[in-house]
DNA sequence: CAAAACGAGAACAAGTAAAGAACTATTTTT
DNA sequence: AAAAATAGTTCTTTACTTGTTCTCGTTTTG
């Protein structure tokens, strides 16, 4: 990867390293030990630069220990496209969860469409966007964060149970999901109800007559 | 680059040979070392002289290296690095002429939107395929070929002149260049004032609050 | 010969890294 | 159920890296 520092890419490379040197995820404290360093503290904030590159799946208190993403594992096999691969996560149809692949997979995006910070890509399903020239079958880009201002297009998860991509108008007493299609109604929900998973910087689209999944 | 000094030069050939000296931006410590210079002001210079002719990206202490640019990649070589990059060559604008870049640049285009023929990338400018979710400044990828079947968006060229970006009908005796947008009327040719140049196999937008070029 | 380009090195600013302590959440042991 | 252990997180201090700027000779070039 490019954007990394140097120990970061070091320790990048020392778990990529072939034979692996842990045949588990290693917590922390192994880690740091057998790269000779003295304190999880610091290692702790290498491995945060690296989760910034999608390259090391978060961490969990529940299943410990650091596990590398397939993007990392890509890039270890050398592959250098893996360097500008987002991870592909699903679909999203208005009024479902997102729909996860069971495998993961990647594209690779130009960099015009995408941002500094990690992103995602999503399969778009419906036309609540069709006005705005998003249509079914779309893809977008997704930057992965929680807030957004007004006029922004987002992911919005409502109620922690539908995923739906909309213009987001934010005010104190609630919260408005505008579609971008006149045959369908503007939402408005507490916003409690409303928590954003991302802001839409990129869209793609395949004209090619046999385009799979 | 023509108006660069002969060890600016020396900088830039050293880090354009194949195989690449480094695997990661190298600092400008290690640059000089491997170079054989004792001093990293000095090198410093000469980075300064290639950031002027963009050749190299801007420096940044949180990402430590040297990077070429995009120019400096396409220049070194007459083919991109990557594999999957497609040359990006201007803008198309209904009624006149593709407008070239100056320089060449190149753009990672995913697999999804492209084909195994030859493909090529341009920006739109105008509204003439907006009913298609094709708007004014999004990036479209063309495969490069002479033929279409009717109901095709193919790039084409009208009394060697004039390029725009339309839905084509071809009949023995005219051949019609049809727009997506209400507004604009379709246009009528004799088979022999019109060359196809490409076909649409992709689209893409940026949706980033500051995107250059 | 004069101007520009270059190399070495010193000094500086801003950010990264290491260590260790303190804290939180979770699991295991007693 | 309480205590202890485990593992991730946060913070502070200190040391080190890296890019930047300058100066002073030396070399190259027109």
């Amino acid at each position: 990867m490019q954007n990394l520092t140097r120990k970061q890419r070091d320790v990048l490379e020392f778990l990529l390293q072939e034979p692996p040197p842990f045949a588990y995820p290693p917590a922390l404290e192994e880690l740091a030990a057998a790269m000779g360093m003295k304190s999880r503290g610091s290692l702790h904030r290498l491995i945060q630069g690296l989760l910034a590159e999608q390259l090391i799946e978060p961490l969990d208190r529940r299943h410990p220990g650091v596990r590398l993403t397939d993007k990392a594992l890509a890039l270890g096999r050398n592959k250098p496209e893996a360097a500008n691969a987002l991870r592909y996560v699903g679909k999203i149809a208005a009024g479902r969860p997102i729909e996860a692949l069971e495998d993961q997979r990647y594209m690779t995006v130009p960099d015009e469409l995408k941002t500094n910070q990690p992103c995602y890509v999503l399969k778009v399903q419906g036309d609540s966007m069709v006005e705005l020239g998003i249509l079914d079958g779309d893809w977008v880009v997704i930057e992965q964060r929680c807030h957004a201002r007004n006029g922004e297009i987002v992911v919005a998860l409502v109620n922690k149970s539908e995923a739906t991509l909309k213009i987001i108008e934010q005010y104190p007493h609630e919260v408005l999901l505008v579609p971008a299609n006149a045959q369908m109604e503007t939402m408005r929900y507490h916003p409690s109800q409303v928590e954003i998973q991302g802001v839409l910087v990129g869209q793609m689209r395949s004209y090619r007559p046999l385009t799979l999944k």
